[in-house]
DNA sequence: GTCTTAAATGAAAGTCTTTTTCAGTTGCAG
DNA sequence: CTGCAACTGAAAAAGACTTTCATTTAAGAC
């Protein structure tokens, strides 16, 4: 979680994005989220910070957030995507299937899978999306306690 | 691809579902498919073996096939769900970016690293989705020729 | 086969999500 | 400061999905 909003903030603008108010309080909500926001939940957290922001401008920003990757869209079972902060850089997340928290993966270790099914296909790959779902310590207490 | 269609229509009547027009021609399609289909994209390719099969009856039929189990949704990044017939073991999938041609790889060799992902985070991993994007031999053979 | 009935269907209307358009506003380089 | 492209929110449009309802159909009983 080297997510702190003056690098971020400094991200968007290296690649040539104006950090405006609205921006800036949609970086704050995501800060602020421990686990995937939707567009309608990030527009109504990110109107403490700004009394007015539109939803529009929160799909147009996150659009350019994930594009300078910052943020990442992940699958959420109910309601498809959310949208959680992303350290710059190629990580993935693990998500828990009861509470939705999430925690960044560093690094990825596919790179010997990835060669073999180059091989296998005959395919040259150029990317991969890998997402993990499970069950976080805090929601396995609580079965044992039921 | 142990997916022939009467073993699933059997699967659907054993759990007290009609095999109707609509739903042979939803599983026909789904048999027939080397890809995750959207709704929409069903009822298109369904109405080859039901004329005037209703959007609605997809939508309420591929909830019934995933209660079932012959059915599971899948995250696509552009448009959310789609539905595959659900195959037995668990696979993973490697786009063309170029072509969309679909090929499915059959062993899945994350464990030793979704392991260490359960440690360092402290999750017990349920589940993964992995998609691997790439250019196909093909698209590549076009690509030298250009 | 015919009858009966609950399940299933498609059209239409309704709700929710996401995108497009556009006239006004704002951040920031000069 | 000033100027101007980037950015904004409101409104309208487009899409995705669900609900409602009158009609049809599958499948079991006779
Ligand atoms: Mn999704
Ligand atoms: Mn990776
Ligand atoms: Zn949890
Ligand atoms: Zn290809």
């Amino acid at each position: 979680m080297a997510a702190d909003f003056d690098t971020l903030a400094d991200h968007l603008r290296e690649h040539g994005h104006k950090l405006t108010q609205p921006r800036r309080a949609i970086l704050k909500t995501l800060v602020a989220a421990s686990k995937p926001l939707s567009p309608a939940e990030i527009q109504a957290r990110g109107q403490a910070f700004c009394a007015d922001l539109g939803l529009v401008t929160v799909y147009r920003t996150l659009e350019i957030m994930a594009d300078v990757g910052i943020v990442r869209p992940v699958h959420v079972v109910d309601g498809c995507h959310g949208y959680v902060l992303a350290t710059p850089g190629h990580t993935h997340h693990v998500i828990c299937e009861r509470c939705n928290v999430v925690v960044e993966i560093a690094g990825c270790e596919l790179g010997g899978f990835l060669e073999r099914v180059a091989q296998r296909t005959g395919y040259t790959i150029t990317g991969h999306w890998l997402e993990i779902s499970g069950i976080c310590a805090d929601c396995q207490q609580h079965d044992d306690t039921q």
